[in-house]
RNA sequence: GCCGGCAUGGUGGAAUGGCAGACACGGCAGACUCAAAAUCUGCUGUCCGCAAGGAUGUGUGGGUUCAAGUCCCACUGCCGGCACCA
């Protein structure tokens, strides 16, 4: 048999989608909000690659899952777009000096183009891309509305610099010490950058994880990351001064066991603690953190090191002098930078003690511990729970206890309270480079920051002659004098427009939300489309988001909520991560392994339709895949033999009732599996009824009907070609799902299974509606299980209808 | 170290507590063919056996149950995330 014309077909078919418009959407009332949805995919960064495997098997995921939806009669807003700001295309800019929105423009097409060519279905007419000043003029907006709502503020906090991008990064940017775009190691930076205060919604974000249908890994990490600590925050006086040191301490339990405090390198008090004797070794020591890049000051430093300050802290629950140091293994940026150290019972704290012989008091002991091992000083670090002992009034008090009343206490002295922090930081959100939204501020002698009219918005990145960024902590905007140099919108004086750039994250923030509305001039998108369509129903894309997009699109969107101008207060409902496709050697594909697959390769050799059906056959769709193509030609031969099923003529005939029967059960199967995204199982089912049809020289229309519809969102360009070989003018994408009875999913007869104690001995046929009584004899009457039984006594029988009948048997 | 996830034939995988291995790849045998390709049919977890048949089997060890891949407890291995966060 000739291989079926795929490429001749798949044309054809995109050509007519495309005249069509065959997924163009609209907010038709006429569907109840039930029979809405609105299916998204992380949208693509439109690379000089062009599509990977990746990208296929996320958007062959929503893809089928629509088309499915469609023919079940809803109305889906299956949009896509570009995020096309961002590095590569500035760097290639700078390389080559070809404009980044050249590059941009090129790419785009060229992803385009290879989305059409596998046959998936968006609407294109609401596409973008998040370099369109159209778009940006309101990712500018929404930055303005959290600046007004002062969420956006600047800061010159050390900074994470990646040395090679020449840029400011975000926490969640860097990943084990180095920048995750280029694996530099990361330093720190002292400059001017503009921070927004996701930390406002830091309890938001990690309560209303409940109310979302996320995988558990993904909910997990979020929360990890927000990490939300409950302690209690205590005032230590400084001996002889009038500063006061404040700690954050989730086990003020252990206040009567802190022997030292110690303070970041940063903390802001640590040149006035310093006495003039201690003054030349904490400055070296200071200066020397402040060049380490943060690797250095995790990894590497196992090894503790610190420097005393000279001064001492008062502790406030026994009055007792203790030395105050400064070390970097206490972070600037959480809690307050500063921590009183407890040496017997944290065990960072112990390794510090241990190191510079200073004193460790155990204030903790086990609960049950006899006294004898409480004696003398200890001899290892113990952070368990327990109860009380060297802690004045309160010895003999369990931990937990002891916390709430120590907290109470310093309460009422004035000296603490209950306090939680975050591990969550504030997000950098400034970068120092060309190829980004600019934003709208501007600085003025006079006035300050002061933000652009919001009728000013967009405001344009300019020309440049150089894309290299300085390296100074300035944007390549800052070199041009005719675009920096404005006039204040408030006073009408001289001022300089703010020349930072904002992230790549932050045109992905709310994208979701302009595709909704996407040509909406007077607003990022009208109230009525929101409520069409919010929240976004299913979101599928890699798990690689967890802690970026995802938790930066949530704080944007609760912004936005308490705006009122959204919804809901959570933007997507539904998350689903699609596995990661491996390289044939089962790891990470990455062009410098050169294990990457490049799907117009399949395209061209198998069809758009077979590499669908493949990528979805190879095992469920969260699960990680190695890539391997074997498997490939089973699907090809299922194409195939569907293929061959249109060349067989079709008749009214009353098909055989076996067949018919093994249809409904096939409806039934294809249609829970595809609603529930199993699409591997769901393949399965189809190879077989179409195994079956394939057996017969005339194919009765009640029975190949159903397959050509079925197979609509798994090869939809196949299934349109035998649509319109039945003689159908419409496209199979408008067509009904077929429907499935119950009643002819059942067989009149049952194989029924029998064991003898749980070990499978023989089996008999009986009819579906066959009672206890009667399994049982006819089970007994099974010459093997006779066998079995003979000469034992029957202790227990339990019959399932219609599955099996187990003997329990002695002797 | 902490938090997740996973573990089933030669391979990808399937299995509301009820016949483990559907479907597919690969392999073996056969049909068609001058021959090959393509296609079709049958067999294909492992061990013992000529066979009938039997035993055994879902990472390991226990448990619950008439019955466990599935539920519970303990562990091992691999993958991912976080990691001096006080």
């Amino acid at each position: 048999m000739a291989k079926y014309p795929f490429t001749d077909i798949e044309k054809k078919w995109q050509a007519r989608w495309d005249a069509d418009r065959a997924w163009r959407v609209t907010e038709d009332p006429a569907y109840p909000k039930d029979k809405r949805a609105y299916v998204l995919d992380m949208f693509p960064y439109p690379s000089g690659a062009g599509l990977h495997a990746g990208h296929v098997e996320n958007y062959t995921i929503t893809d089928m899952y629509c088309r499915y939806l469609r023919m079940n009669g809803y109305n889906v807003l299956h949009p896509m777009g570009f995020d096309a700001f961002g590095l590569p295309a500035e760097n290639y800019a700078i390389k080559t000096g070809t404009h980044p929105a050249v590059t941009t423009k090129v790419n785009v097409d060229h992803f385009r183009e290879q989305i059409k060519s596998m046959g998936f279905l968006y609407d294109w007419d609401r596409e973008f891309s998040t370099t369109d000043d159209e778009y940006y003029a309101w990712t500018q907006w929404i930055f303005l509305q959290l600046y007004k709502r002062g969420l956006a503020y600047e800061s010159d906090m050390p900074i994470n610099w990646c040395p090679s991008c020449k840029t400011g990064l975000a926490n969640e940017e860097v990943v084990n010490g180095e920048c995750d775009r280029c694996h530099t190691p990361v330093t720190r930076k002292r400059i001017r950058q503009w921070v927004l205060r996701i930390t406002a919604y830091a309890d938001r974000l990690l309560s209303d994880l409940d109310k979302v249908n996320w995988p558990e890994p993904v909910k997990a990490m979020q929360r990890n990351w927000i990490g939300r600590s409950e302690g209690a925050q205590v005032v230590f006086a400084v001996d002889g001064m009038s500063e006061r040191l404040e700690v954050f301490t989730t086990r003020p339990d252990t206040l009567f066991g802190a022997t030292y405090m110690v303070l970041a390198p940063e903390h802001a008090l640590v040149s006035r603690l310093a006495t003039p004797a201690q003054k030349a070794a904490v400055d070296q020591y200071v200066a020397a953190a402040a060049m380490k890049s943060d690797l250095e000051r995790t990894e590497l430093s196992k090894d503790k090191t610190g420097v005393f300050t000279g001064s001492y802290a008062v502790n406030p629950v026994n009055g007792r002098k203790i030395p105050i140091w400064i070390s970097d293994y206490v972070l600037a940026s959480y809690g307050t930078g500063a921590i009183m150290a407890v040496p017997a019972h944290d065990e960072r704290d112990w390794a510090f003690a241990k190191k510079f012989g200073l004193p460790i008091v155990r204030v903790v002991a086990p609960s049950g511990a006899d006294a004898d091992s409480l004696r003398g000083e200890p001899v290892e670090c113990h952070s368990e729970e327990g109860v009380a002992v060297n802690s004045g009034d309160w010895d003999g008090m369990p931990t937990a206890e002891f916390k709430k009343a120590i907290t109470a206490w310093l309460e009422g002295k004035g000296l603490g309270k209950l306090a939680v922090n975050y591990k969550l930081r504030d997000w950098l959100f400034s970068r120092q480079r060309y190829w980004g939204e600019p934003m709208p501020l501007v600085h003025c002698e006079r006035c300050g920051v002061v933000p652009l009219p919001e009728s000013e918005l967009p405001l344009r990145l300019p020309e440049v002659d150089s894309y290299e960024p300085s390296g100074t902590g300035e944007s390549p905007l800052a070199t041009i004098e005719s675009w920096v140099n404005t006039t204040c919108p408030v006073c009408g004086g001289p001022a300089r427009r703010e020349t930072n750039t904002m992230p790549q994250w932050a045109g992905s923030c709310w994208y979701y939300l302009r595709f909704l509305d996407p040509r909406n001039k007077t607003a990022f998108a009208g109230k009525a489309a929101v409520d069409y369509w919010m929240p976004v129903d299913l979101y599928v894309g890699g798990v690689e988001h967890a802690v970026l997009h995802l938790l930066y699109a949530r704080f944007w969107h609760k912004v936005l909520f308490d705006l009122g101008l959204v919804n809901t207060d959570e933007p997507f409902l539904r998350l689903v991560n699609q596995g990661q496709i491996l390289g044939t050697d089962g790891q990470r594909m990455s062009k410098s392994r050169g294990n990457t697959v490049n799907p117009d390769d399949y395209v061209a050799e198998v069809g758009a339709d077979a590499l669908r059906v493949f990528i979805m056959f190879m095992g469920p769709i969260e699960a990680e895949k190695p890539w391997s193509t074997a498997g490939l030609t089973g699907v090809s031969r299922f194409l195939e033999r569907c293929w061959a099923l249109g060349d067989k003529p079709v008749t009214d005939a009353a098909p055989d009732q076996g067949l018919l029967r093994l249809c409904h059960k096939t409806v039934r199967k294809v249609s829970e599996d595809t609603g529930s995204m199993n699409y591997n199982t769901a393949i399965s089912q189809m190879m077989v009824y179409s195994a079956e049809l394939a057996k017969l020289d005339a194919l009765p229309r009640e029975l190949y009907d159903p397959l050509v519809l079925m197979l609509a969102p798994y090869a939809p360009h196949l299934a349109e070609e035998l649509w319109e070989k039945l003689g159908h003018a419409d496209s199979i994408v408008e067509a009904a799902w077929p429907r499935w009875d119950p009643a002819l999913c059942e067989d009149d007869e049952l194989t029924v299974v029998v064991q003898v104690n749980g070990k499978l001995r023989g089996d008999f046929k009986a009819g579906k509606d066959a009672g206890k009584d009667e399994l049982e004899r006819l089970a007994r009457a099974v010459p093997k299980v006779a066998e079995h039984l003979a000469g034992k006594d029957v202790a227990k029988v339990i019959v399932v209808p219609g599955k099996l009948v187990n003997f329990v048997v002695k002797g």
